[in-house]
RNA sequence: GAAGUAAACCGGGUGAUCGCUGUCUCGGCUUCAGGUCGGGAGAGAGGAAAGUCCGGGCUCCACAGAGCAGGAUACUCCGUAACGCGGAGUGGGGGUGACCUCAAGGAAAGUGCAACAGAAAAGAAACGGCCCACCCGGUGGAAGUGCAAACUUUUAGCGGCGGCAAUGGUGAAAAGGUGAGGUAAGAGCUCACCAGUACCAUCGGUGACGGUGGUAGCUUGGCAAACCCUAUCCGGAGCAAGAUCAAAUAGGAAAGUGUUUGAGGGUGGCUCGCCCGAAACUUUCGGGUUGAUUGCUUGAGCCUGUCGGCAACGGCAGGCCUAGAUUGAUGAUCACCUCUUCCUUGCUGGAUUCGUCCAUCAGGGGAGAACAAAACCCGGCUUAUGGUUUGCUUCGGUC
């Protein structure tokens, strides 16, 4: 698997699951634009789950939120702690931000590798 | 050129890098199937995918059956798997016109409704008003008879009985309109013309209907997007349908009903009917699941040609395979091109209050590119939305 891929080992795609790094782990908010959770899962990988309710628009807008951040979780995933179930709630305003900055915002709010 | 009207088409393109979801294929590891890792090939949202408003296919409930209830539709013919859809027409209404538009059956089956205004809103009666010819009663005048009281006749006007529905500032709507005759006054009461209704004949049309001629009573209001009546159609639920496999709880406790005289269930309105059911079922308490595969994309499919048809559409021949996700796959970054708009520089032309302003062309820079994403599949409708092209109409200008 190459260092940018994203393939279904590294999603998040229960209900439970989602409610379980909700409930135990860190909550950070980055202003307007989302919410990170994250929470050690003690497998070898990293996972992500991302939310994009319907408060935020109709499914064009949701769908383009949704791949946006895992656009940036791709770039940025060799930097951060591996063995980590991450949840991010996409917010209203992330889809007019350019996406270097929201990279940046959301790198800076995760656990960096030690 | 401007305004309008109808229809058709498109829904940004190319390249590079990284990435996602199926399919096919090659190789490694493991293996009962298969899984997993890596590589390659090829595919991957829409005209509305939307709203979920109609109609069907498909699946299950009995083979989809009867009655009631309920719902839908409502000019004609055609198209279609079907429709509440489409096409072509007919008849109203609107527009100078191209064209647009119409919930377009029944109001002498019944029940009902009509604010305000108005005398009155529905078997045209009451009221105001008009008339008083006929019949009756007063009053005034005239004439006659009589000494007189009075009586008779006639006339004018009033009232009663009665006649009339033309008139009554309204109103969306007031019982055909105009003219003439007629009458006490009037009235389709009669006549002429016009409008309308019904029926008959005839011609054209598959038909809705239209043309022409005649007859009739002369005319019987509106609303059925009020109930209703008539005709036609509709069984119910939906891919979380349904099927298979695996796992788990396991045949737990209590109460009730019942074993052929049949409990109970299948079923989303009710009744019947039908089917299952020769034994279990229901309720409460307690416990446990809520995974994987399939359904799942070859279909009333798309494209091209040809034939039939005004058209919707259909027949035939050839070719093509074109998404199948399930926290839900199409994106991100960069470059160039296309379009729109803003700023700026310059050329040319025009105007000028000499500050500038307007138009065309060329260069540079910035911003923007709509509406909106499949979820079993089709046919429609409705709504949202950026453009391009073509036909036609009206008005204006030039030759």
């Amino acid at each position: 698997m190459s260092e940018f891929s994203f393939g279904k080992r590294e999603r998040l795609a229960k209900r439970p699951q989602f409610e379980l790094v909700m409930n135990r782990g860190h909550k950070r908010r980055i202003e307007t634009y989302c919410t990170v959770f994250f929470l050690p899962n003690g497998l070898d990988r990293k996972r992500l789950g991302i939310i994009a309710s319907r408060k935020i628009g109709n499914a064009v807008v949701r769908n383009r939120a949704k791949r946006r951040i895992r656009e940036v979780f791709r770039h940025i995933k060799k930097h951060i702690e591996p063995a980590m179930d991450i949840v991010i709630i996409s917010g209203r305003d992330l889809v007019s931000l350019p996406s270097s900055v929201l990279e940046k915002k959301i790198s800076q709010s995760l656990p960096v590798k030690r």
